[in-house]
RNA sequence: GCUCCCAUCGUCUAGUGGCCUAGGACGGAGCCCUCUCACGGCUUAAACACCGGUUCGAAUCCGGUUGGGAGCACCA
């Protein structure tokens, strides 16, 4: 009996620019496939594009996986650091007749490509030089000689069997001119000596899986199994690019977004599981299905994730939000005293904040020390009769003994009703004298928030201003 | 142009031949709660692209049409 060798599953990107929406959705899927079957996941750069790869987007990428806590078992592995084998691959393909040396220049190539666009035709390579003479000393790439008969099927296991006219297939390049490998030459031979079990990977590479099938065969190779996930889409439809706007993980951590709202965000692009929206993380483990993905592309909509990182920061608790958001205070000029009194003020302001950035908007009245009133608030809000009220009250508010609650809510209202007033006429005055702005939490709450002293202190200094 | 893929409310989706006068969620509208803004609660508008089959019966199966997307590099 074989042993039955656990699941492999890898992401694969290409460090030519930030971790992206998309590809931190390919990320998820395989991982959350690795650690539901209880196998491996494994991190391969595909850097063999030396022109456009770089040292930064590979640690970028790494550091937006790592902020979604997408960890991996194996890698990173650099395809840079793996030429020898493809090497020697491509040699063994081409003793065995299997790859040949190609000949014709990027311009000549250029022209026939017009040529064949021109005439209607499938811009294919032509394969002429399958049987040019392989010992000219003229600068060569090399190509794999794909089959011209019969077809190749994609086993696919979100969409099904998709099948494919070799003829449609042309000899495509494993080797360029500079000796570098290209991508889909490498990747085969990686997924097939990482032993790989499911490619997981974006809707845009189904076209080339038929190539790599063959090449998978020509060497050889058992091919995995293969899962193509459909696009994430931008407003207008088309696959997301950047002039949708933000597309790189790390601008959502900016923007103030929690990694468990975004990774519950991204799974719900394409899969679902009956009626349910909120997903944990372990959740998704456990649930997760490719059976559950959907064939057709989805839109991302900022407005669900603005509603969905809500409701994890309305669930999350005081500490941790205190944690995540004091880097977004400090943005702001606002020096973290970590206690009682910040977690107070995000205990009151988190059900009012989508964001970080909006958490510690709301955050700024209860920790900087001084407040302003902007003239249009004044006008309005803080008239000379007003101002007198707010004075009364400051005078009610110093006889308070005990500084809670429910305290200041009796003294208010004692206050209010021997004035024969209403709340209503004189919470705004005391708002905005309090934080310079109409919105807040309750007053009461606000008050006992912010203590008795700086109260009495802001309530005071609008008389002086 | 060619190849491949896709098609349910504006958006994400449920739906695997009868449970569908199509369900949920975001967003929208309205109401309630209320010291502001939120939160929360309730109500509501809004979709099976089209045309043919198959079947007693189709959003669901088949064919076509239309529409959309992706790919067609010595990029990945």
């Amino acid at each position: 009996m074989p042993e039955k060798t656990a699941p492999r599953l890898r992401f694969a990107p290409s460090p030519t620019g930030h971790l992206h929406i998309g590809g931190a959705r390919t990320a998820l899927f395989n991982w959350l496939l690795a650690r539901q079957l209880k196998g491996q996941f494994i991190l391969r750069i595909e850097d063999t594009d030396r022109e456009r790869s770089t040292e930064e987007y590979v640690h970028s990428i790494m550091e937006g996986m790592e902020w979604l806590r997408l960890d991996w078992d194996e890698g990173p592995f650099h395809q840079v650091d793996r030429f020898e084998i493809y090497k020697s691959f491509v040699e063994r393909l081409q003793a065995e007749g299997k790859a040949y040396k190609c000949f014709c220049t990027p311009t000549e190539l250029e022209e026939r490509k017009k040529a064949l666009l021109a005439a209607g035709k499938k811009p294919k390579y032509d394969g002429r030089c399958r049987t040019a003479d392989q010992t000219q000393k003229k600068a060569f790439c090399i190509r794999f000689l794909s089959k011209d008969e019969g077809s190749t099927t994609v086993p696919d296991l979100i969409k099904g069997d998709i099948v494919f006219e070799n003829a449609e297939l042309d000899d495509l390049v494993i080797q360029r001119s500079d000796g570098v490998p290209t991508y889909n030459f490498c990747v085969v031979i990686d997924d097939a000596l990482m032993r790989i079990s499911h490619v997981i990977r974006g809707d845009d590479h189904v076209n080339n899986t038929p190539r790599q099938i063959q090449l998978y065969e020509a060497m050889g190779f058992v091919p995995p199994k293969f899962g193509h996930l459909p696009m994430i889409l931008g407003a207008d439809k088309t696959r997301l690019s950047k002039r949708h706007g933000a597309t790189s993980v790390l601008a959502y951590r900016e923007m103030g977004f929690l990694p468990d709202a975004l990774i519950n965000f991204l799974a719900r692009i394409g899969w679902s599981h009956g009626d349910q929206e909120i997903f944990s993380r372990e959740e998704l483990v456990e649930k997760f299905s490719l059976e559950n993905v959907g064939k057709s592309g989805g839109v991302f909509n900022q407005e669900k994730l603005l509603w969905l990182n809500a409701h994890y920061i309305k669930n999350a608790d005081d500490k941790t939000l205190g944690a995540l958001v004091t880097p977004f205070l400090e943005k702001e000029g606002v020096t973290v005293v970590t206690g009682a009194a910040l977690f107070g003020a995000i205990h009151l302001s988190k059900e009012r904040s989508r964001t970080m950035i909006e958490l510690a908007q709301a955050l700024k009245p209860f920790l900087s020390d001084e407040i302003s009133v902007d003239d249009t608030l004044r006008a309005k809000f803080l008239t000379p009769e007003k101002t007198a009220l707010v004075e009364e009250v400051a005078g009610v508010i110093e006889k308070i003994e005990l500084f809670d609650e429910a305290n200041i809510k009796a003294a208010v209202e004692q206050f209010i009703v021997s004035k024969g007033l209403k709340l209503g006429d004189v919470a705004q005055p005391l708002r905005v004298s309090l934080t310079g702005s109409t919105v807040s939490p309750g007053i009461f709450e606000l008050m006992h928030a912010l203590g008795k002293d700086k109260t009495l202190k802001r309530l005071k200094k609008i008389q002086t201003l």
